[in-house]
RNA sequence: GGGCCUGUAGCUCAGCCGGUUAGAGCGUUCCUCUGAUAAGGGAGAGGUCGUUGGUUCGAGUCCAACCAGGCCCA
């Protein structure tokens, strides 16, 4: 039975299609589950839990890079045995899919979601991720990830009728049977056990998990409702979380500033200056900020004023020459100060002012600098973050100018209901009329924008839903008693982070900052499609209550049930329930707001894991071995909220491994965009560079590094390890079927002949061996990347040394058992080797493996994934003879380099001397003599313990033995050493004896370990060094060796005649030649040789009459006419 | 302003616990090999190892400061 011919012209890209269909055909994933079901209980399971995916656009190349390891080490954990539940996720509500879904329907604006009506849009968002989650299902297999996908088309077809009719009932197979439900809830129940696939954080399950964990907060007191000033997106009309801004959305913009005079109340013609980057916000104005511990000037300026500003601002403050410097005065003198504000007649700032009793004056805060503005701040509490907090600090009012578009609320005259980006010329124009106008100057800056429309933000004083992360306390972690860490869900993340481990090491260090650093989380969003805030508020009392699940509501509700049931928890049918105010008894309503997005993906710890329906199989799964995400972002995103969740929900860390990747870019080094050009499309990689080809790429590289990603790394990648590989396989398929060699034995006896087997054989299976115990080791430590490098060093070994040196015992005509054991050789190492690269490049081995394994027992499993990983004994590992062949390799490369000035290296040369230095390399080499003979083309090779008429001797410290020996006397031994004649001094220790040396009056003596022996070249001789071999070559021609070389031009050129002649490998030949004298003789000497390798069965002196095929060609100086004959 | 990461050949990157003459791949020039070859091999050119100090017998490697880039946080 002979192997499929293999053609060494492979397209990878149409093997890895005929792969997907193999693979769905024979359903090799399922069949994978079973097995892996069945092992469990002797290999136990390997918990991963997917991030989501953002199920929004199609997915991208950088997403292929994550989901390559997910893939990887999913893959590997199975082929140790392990039991997985392989269910990947889609993230599926809040602000950016409702933006893709604005997009998508060309909105504007929240008032175009209005018009539309709550309920279509929800049902539109819904059915747009199903139909992207579709889109990445399908993109996920073609990458050859293999997870537990729903049939895109059914995830289509479900979008379609959610927006058709979501309260048609219909029936679905599930894993356990026919599930019947309608549409909407049918959507709903995605990803539960009794429907499979992959899970949807719109699911009810996630949703009123987020309930429960939202009311369990809310039990340990830690849910709140806050007034604070927030980044605010006018376009979206909703708060930008600290979670949400940092990444994206900082840009340089440039903005009208402009300097303000304040007048000081009681004081002629004094004034402080003030400077700020937002014009809008000076109708809010309430104080001006002094650093206490800042030099100020006051200076008579040529305008008549007498302005107060840091001594360091002056320059870049104040205008023309003619400014002299009256006094100088401490911040902190100056606080408490009065002032008129500049916009103080507007009916709003007169009634706060009045209210609170209040009027403009000076502050003290400990952050003004001097470095930018006056070294006085503006400071208006309801336009900024920290202008509110300063306010808490010093009870100062509060003036909010704005409502949810960016526009002037009432009471604020002229300016209500202008939107505040277009009023900058307008505030100038009053304040120059009312004499506070300084002058303005253009500022570039960064400025925070929204991450998803891009509108440039604003702060904004808004009521928003937090969880309290606690206090920091200001003491070391270890001193923090248990009963403030009661209180602080801050330290219980962090008892919790301490157990992880984390891979890259700095990725704990990363959490711990952030965790230190972070604000109250805020959850609530002012939009429409996303969890539902479970929060009732009663706006007779003020109190609010928080249900935890849906039972819970159905027996709080007092109204709006019926409306609401049948739907999931989602705007606007959530938004009917009433339930009874605890407190007072009147009706209450739910807070309108939706949740912050990470919620939704914190949960799915609990969520997917069956937490509430099955507590044996959360218990089971959590928690997780692994998760893996890129790192920019999460640290404060999906890693921070499954941490936060899990920590108010379990008493264990959610994850016992957290590996991290960085950022995907092009190959220019920049980020990919559309519009300069350099973004490859997902699609577009994977059909034009294939998936394997990007899987290998993707995993030798470093993950903490950026990848660069493009077609040029692709093909170098395919190149470098996918072409190689096939064409040692192409090769062994070439030979086996030419002579019907195939491995002995049934599947489950067959074990490879090694045992007899020449040297070559066995070292090729060390070296096999050798890479199996590196790659599980790294696999087990997650570093895809060593595991990458170990395994292109092997098939660096395997092709070009084990393959090259093998090739005459497979090329030879007879069956012997050298030839038998070539095979069964190459045949085992080739299956093995496929195994351990599965995991990384699931098609090809596929394809490999089907042909050398499959095809030969029908008893295999079907697909190479389901085959167990590879392991070795590392005792049996026969490190000598890798240590032998090692020095084998690197001599022979030696001997090449030293031909390299000699000419060709088919020229063959009467000898090479090698020298080493150790008595046990010596006998390794003189037993490796005829190997490098071979490669390097010589005669004979003479192993050689000095070789003083090529080479010079060096002596050289041996700095790692003798440094901490001898410490600051190293220096005097090391001068001494190279007064010694080199020669001399060499062969006293090559012969074992030791050196005595006088160094500073005492007597050191150095053994051969102390010393190196190095060699180098004489000048203008064949020689090359390194690392203490030498090899020389004599390059002296003998006539007898000048015609072996003759004979060895016309071996290949004959050779490439019988190739351009079409003739087989196999076929003999009648070979005639008319030449002259010198080559004639060659002809004559080596005509048997020449005979053999040219499978010649007749040499003829004089042209073939009949020849199929004739030329005349050159060796040397010599024509040479050739003629070839088939028989 | 603080934290983390990075800085080595034209490009992309290795370089372990500090140790001998700092490497690989790609690109480039020349040579070579070829009965698995979209391959392979050899040689050349190309380096102030970001800068400056320090520790040490010895620093690309450890320490400090600084510079540049990136990320994160104020």
């Amino acid at each position: 039975m002979s192997f499929k011919d293999v053609s060494n012209k492979v397209d990878f890209v149409a093997l890895e299609s005929e792969i997907l269909d193999f693979w769905r055909e024979t359903q090799a994933f399922d069949e994978l589950r079973r097995l892996r079901a069945a092992s469990e209980a002797e290999h136990g399971i390997f918990s991963f839990i997917d991030g989501p995916i953002t199920a929004n656009n199609p997915m991208g190349v950088h997403h292929a890079w994550g989901r390559t390891y997910k893939d990887l080490y999913q893959r590997y954990q199975a082929m140790l045995g392990k039991n997985q539940r392989w269910q990947n996720g889609f993230d599926c509500q809040g602000l950016w899919v409702e933006v893709n879904a604005e997009k998508e329907l060309g909105f504007k604006s929240k008032r175009d979601i209005e018009r539309m009506g709550l309920a279509e849009f929800v049902k539109f968002c819904k059915s747009r991720v199903l139909r992207y989650a579709a889109v990445q299902t399908e993109q996920s297999i073609r990458l050859g990830y293999w997870m537990d996908w729903n049939d895109p088309e059914q995830l289509r077809e479900l979008g379609r009728l959610l927006n058709e009719d979501p309260a048609r009932v219909i029936t679905v197979d599930g894993p356990q049977g026919p599930v019947t439900d309608t549409v909407e809830q049918m959507v709903a129940r995605l990803g539960l056990a009794e429907l499979g696939g992959s899970y949807f954080t719109f699911s009810n399950e996630n949703n009123y998990l987020i309930w429960g964990f939202l009311k369990e907060c809310h039990e340990r007191g830690w849910l709140y409702k806050g007034k604070d000033v927030m980044p605010w997106c006018p376009r979206c009309g909703t708060a930008i979380s600290q979670h949400e801004i940092v990444t994206d959305g900082y840009f340089d913009v440039t903005h009208e500033s402009v300097f303000v005079r304040l007048p000081l109340v009681g004081r002629d013609n004094e004034a402080l200056l003030v400077w700020t980057t937002t014009p809008w916000t000076l109708t809010s104005n309430v104080a001006a900020a002094v650093g206490p511990e800042l030099d100020y000037v006051r200076v008579r300026a040529e305008d008549g004023w007498t302005y107060y500003l840091a001594e360091e601002a002056m320059k870049n403050t104040l205008l023309g020459k003619d400014n002299e410097v009256v006094g100088r005065v401490k911040g902190a003198e100056m606080v408490g100060w009065a002032y008129t504000g500049p916009f103080d007649d507007l009916p709003q700032v007169e009634t706060v002012f009045a209210e609170a009793g209040y009027t403009h004056q000076v502050v003290p805060w400990d952050a003004v600098g001097a470095e930018e503005g006056t070294g006085i701040v503006h400071i208006a509490p309801g336009c900024g973050a920290e202008d509110f907090e300063l306010s808490k600090e010093h009870d100062l009012p509060v003036i909010a100018p704005i409502d949810e578009n960016g526009v002037y609320l009432d009471g604020f005259d002229w300016l209500t209901g202008r939107d505040v980006m277009g009023v900058a010329e307008d505030i100038f124009a009053r304040m120059k009329e009312n004499g506070f106008f300084y002058r303005k100057q253009r500022y570039t800056h960064r400025y925070p924008h929204c991450w998803r429309c891009g509108s440039e933000l604003v702060y904004r004083l808004v009521d928003e839903w937090f969880i309290s992360m606690g206090p920091l306390y200001d003491k070391p972690r270890n001193e923090v008693t248990a009963a403030e860490k009661r209180d602080s869900l801050r330290y219980q993340i962090m008892d919790r982070v301490d157990k992880i481990d984390w891979v890259p090491s700095f990725g704990y260090d990363r959490e711990m900052d952030w965790l230190r650093n972070m604000h109250d989380w805020m959850i609530s969003k002012k939009r429409f499609y996303g969890l539902a805030l479970p929060i009732w508020e009663c706006e007779a009392c003020g109190e609010f209550t928080v249900v935890g699940d849906e039972n819970e509501l159905r027996e709080r509700a007092v109204a709006g049930w019926d409306e609401f049931e049948g739907h999931t928890p989602h705007r606007p049918y959530i938004d009917a329930v009433k339930i009874a105010c605890p407190g007072c008894g009147a009706v209450a309503d739910r807070i309108p707001d939706v949740g912050n997005p990470w919620l939704d993906a914190g949960i799915v710890a609990f969520s997917t894991l069956r937490y509430r329906r099955d507590r044996a199989f959360w218990e089971k799964w959590y928690p997780a071995d692994l998760i893996t995400e890129s790192f920019p972002g999460q640290f404060r995103n999906w890693f921070y909220s499954v941490l936060a969740q899990s920590t108010v929900l379990s008493d264990t860390p959610p994850f016992r491994n957290l590996f991290g990747y960085a950022t995907l870019l092009a190959e220019d080094g920049l980020e990919m965009h559309k519009s300069w050009g350099n973004s490859i499309e997902f699609n577009e990689a994977a059909a034009e560079m294939g998936a394997d080809t990007m899987r290998w790429l993707y995993a030798g590289t470093r993950p903490e590094q950026n990848l660069l990603f493009g077609f040029h790394r692709g093909n170098e990648t395919r190149r470098r390890f996918l072409i190689p590989l096939w064409n040692v396989y192409a090769f062994f398929v070439t030979y086996a079927n030419a002579d019907g060699w195939a491995p002995n034995g049934s599947y489950a006896d067959y074990s490879s002949p090694i045992e007899g087997n020449a040297q070559l054989d066995r070292w090729i299976v060390a070296r096999l061996g050798e890479t199996t115990l590196t790659v599980r080791a790294a696999l087990d430590q997650w570093d895809a990347e060593r595991a990458v490098q170990t395994l292109e060093q092997l098939l660096d070994d395997l092709s070009n040394w084990y393959v090259r040196r093998s090739r005459r015992r497979f090329w030879k005509s007879e069956a012997d058992e050298d030839k038998r054991a070539a095979y069964a050789t190459l045949y085992h190492v080739l299956v093995e080797f496929i195994k351990l690269l599965a995991p990384f490049v699931p098609f090809v081995t596929e394809a490999m493996y089907q042909n050398l394994v499959r095809s030969h027992w029908a008893d295999a499993p079907f697909s190479v994934h389901h085959q167990f990983y590879p392991a070795v004994d590392e005792d049996a590992l026969d490190r000598r003879l890798l240590d032998k062949m090692r020095l084998a390799i690197d001599t022979a490369a030696l001997g090449r380099s030293a031909r390299g000035a000699s000419g060709k290296l088919r020229q063959p040369l009467a000898r090479a001397k090698v020298f080493v230095g150790s008595e046990q390399q010596r006998d390794d080499l003189r037993e490796l003599a005829d190997v490098l003979a071979e490669e390097i083309n010589v005669k004979e090779i003479e192993i050689v313990s000095e070789v003083g008429e090529l080479v010079s001797y060096r002596l050289l410290p041996n700095n790692r033995a003798l440094g901490p020996k001898l410490g600051p006397l190293f220096p005097a031994v090391r001068d001494a050493l190279a007064t010694l004649d080199p020669a001399a001094a060499a062969v006293r220790l090559l012969a074992g004896e030791s050196l005595d040396l006088a160094v500073n009056g005492q007597i050191v003596s150095l053994s051969g370990e102390d010393v190196l022996v190095q060699t180098e070249p004489i000048g203008g001789l064949a020689v090359a060094g390194e690392k203490g071999v030498t090899v020389a070559v004599d390059p002296h021609l003998t006539a007898e060796l000048v015609q072996e070389g003759f004979a060895r031009d016309l071996v290949r050129i004959v050779n490439t005649m019988r190739k351009d002649a079409g003739f087989d490998i196999s076929d003999r030949i009648a070979l005639g030649y008319s030449a002259d004298e010198e080559i004639g003789e060659a002809m004559t000497r080596f005509g048997e040789y020449i005979k053999g390798e040219t499978l010649a069965t007749r040499l003829e002196d004089g042209a073939l009459d009949d020849a199929d095929y004739e030329k005349t060609v050159a060796v040397d100086e010599h024509q040479v006419h050739l003629s070839l004959r088939k028989l």
